[in-house]
DNA sequence: GGTGATAACGCAACCGATTGCATAAACATA
DNA sequence: TATGTTTATGCAATCGGTTGCGTTATCACC
């Protein structure tokens, strides 16, 4: 394949004519760049990234880890889409994605030191889970700029963030439910070790708040995100002589096993009882009915932590900062 | 960071030395290996890879390309244990992955070749549904060896690929039905457009006459891999004098509409009517009942693809093979 | 016509590795 | 002792770009 010096030759010009050309140079004259850029065409010639990336010091490449042990939980389907929205923005940039995996509870952070030792990555983008003070450490140590997914806690230092807006999105679906005309609402989900899930129940407990409605702790549930516990907690709440009309799940798992309870009493949904969950489009259009979910944008939220990625590598003065992608409710059956 | 320089100069060597120690060479007495070993040890030198990859002429990093239209459909639950496989592997390599996605309507090449002639990449896997032949001849002209996920089909050439042994995978579902006393067996999947689908409904035949059953054409139905499908066609097999007693369905989605359809014929699960699907673990799991699957390990798959992929890359007179990777039965509570 | 400014380009060093060839020392052999 | 081998290492070119600095030609202006 052709090279600059092929291109620099057949041109007639010195290589650093052809480099900078290409790079865009005003000192070049109009007529030899253009002369330049055709005979790039008819070599079919492309600057080799490698030889780029040694002269500039830098990879042109971004890794995303991604977190082993969410392999197998609820986020599986979302992180594909995520993955996405990076790759749209990552490749925009000219630079190219890199994946690799990483365990949460191994603690090991062997791959991002490897791929940064080795001069392979100029940043990373990673799952909240991943980012330990060791982690951390690490990328700061060799000046690696890096954007978490999910907002981290537990934190001394600031670090840059994108998630889900998980309160609002609670709390629009709860102004939602009121608007349906639903009076008592429950709440399924797992609040203790999950900040997701404790931001949407804190989402839960505003929305009634601002309602004037008093919170009812027997309309919430600790629940994990399995059918299996979605089905066991909506039974326990349906037994009591005060039930709940309509319910949010943290999860769509736990949404099932509501709607399962629900089928076993008799209960009709929407009309007895509400059911709206947090999106996982596969479960929720395979379920009947269908459940009516708080749509998360994944999409947008790789998109975004793309964005804040290159806007740290390409300005290494930017402070770090949070952001919050918005949601909306995809009304499907159940509410 | 340190470089090959500093570790020579500390070390008292010349940095050819350094680097014949780095790559093993016979020709550096032991005595100078161990002191340069140190010395880097002391230092925290690694190669740089970039260097590497230019005196080389090797990335160091291979690609998989994905199927963004394939995203919303059934694969994607797949693709990203697929993606683990093969991460696997590569990481053992010590290369690194790139991912990059391709639209198989659009048919696109533009991303693959702005690697491969940015010498990004030495090697390609790929989704069969991305391998059209404007693929291959760019491909091929880059001297990029390159491995299929899934049996490419209508090829004049051959290429390299692993698939499922999708037949002999029904072949053996069907067996186990019939060792549970079903008899009349029958099939939901569409065959036309998709491969495995075929093989598949081939799989389901072949076992039929091997076990001196005749094939009922009225119990082989076309059906997407969509609930509502796989409803309809149900009910509409469940309504007929000569009903089956057991189905195979080439999706797990469609096995959700069959359970449906029996739900409201009150059909017992399993006991009047068994199903077995293929596998989507979150989707068979989540399933009331749940659902009984031929068992596809796609982590091996993706392991699989990338070893074919590296026997490519390190000799490249290797001939293209496929391969297929063999299933087993899950048993859970349709069958 | 001499001087300075400016425009357009080339030279050569450099990024961090690898490697063919040369070389020096140590040792063996005649 | 002179010569041939072997062992261990260094020199310098190379991979394909980039860039500071120098050079040449052109033009303006006095």
């Amino acid at each position: 394949m052709a090279n600059i010096k092929d291109v620099a030759k057949a041109a007639g010009v010195s290589t650093s004519t052809v480099s900078r050309t290409i790079n865009n140079s005003p000192s070049i004259s109009l007529a030899t760049k253009e002369r330049i850029f055709s005979v790039m065409r008819e070599l079919n010639y492309s600057p080799n990234m490698i030889a780029k990336s040694l002269t500039n010091n830098k990879s042109y490449t971004v890794t995303l880890i991604v977190d082993v042990e969410d392999e197998k939980s609820y986020q599986n389907p979302f992180f594909y889409e995520i993955m996405h929205g990076i790759e749209r923005h990552v490749y925009r940039k000219e630079y190219s994605l890199i994946v690799a995996n990483l365990s949460s509870t191994q603690k090991n952070q062997s791959v991002i030191e490897w791929l940064i030792k080795g001069k392979r990555t100029d940043g990373v983008i990673l799952p909240a889970s991943i980012l330990s003070s060791a982690m951390i450490e690490i990328l700061r140590k060799y000046n690696i700029p890096f954007v978490a997914i999910g907002e981290p806690v537990g934190l001394k230092e600031s670090v840059s963030w994108v998630d889900v807006d998980n309160k609002k999105g609670t709390e629009n679906a709860m102004y939602y439910l009121f608007e349906k005309g639903y009076r008592n609402i429950g709440f399924l989900g797992l609040n203790k070790t999950q900040l997701f899930s404790r931001k949407r129940l804190e989402g839960y407990k505003s929305a009634l708040s601002d309602e004037q409605h008093e919170i009812d702790n027997d309309f919430i549930r600790e629940c994990m995100n399995t059918k299996k516990e979605g089905y066991q907690h909506m039974i326990d709440l349906l037994q009591r002589d005060h039930r709940p009309d309509a319910i949010i799940c943290a999860d769509s798992h736990i949404a099932f096993g509501a709607i399962k309870a629900c089928g076993e009493l008799h209960l009709r949904i929407p009309e007895d009882m509400g059911i709206i969950s947090y999106d996982n489009s596969q479960l929720a259009e395979i379920s009947d009915p269908e459940i009516t979910t708080v749509y998360v944008d994944v999409f947008e939220l790789g998109l975004q932590s793309a964005k804040q990625l290159f806007e740290l590598i390409e300005d290494p003065q930017k402070i770090d900062q949070g952001l919050l992608i918005s949601t909306s409710i995809k009304v499907r059956e159940t509410a």
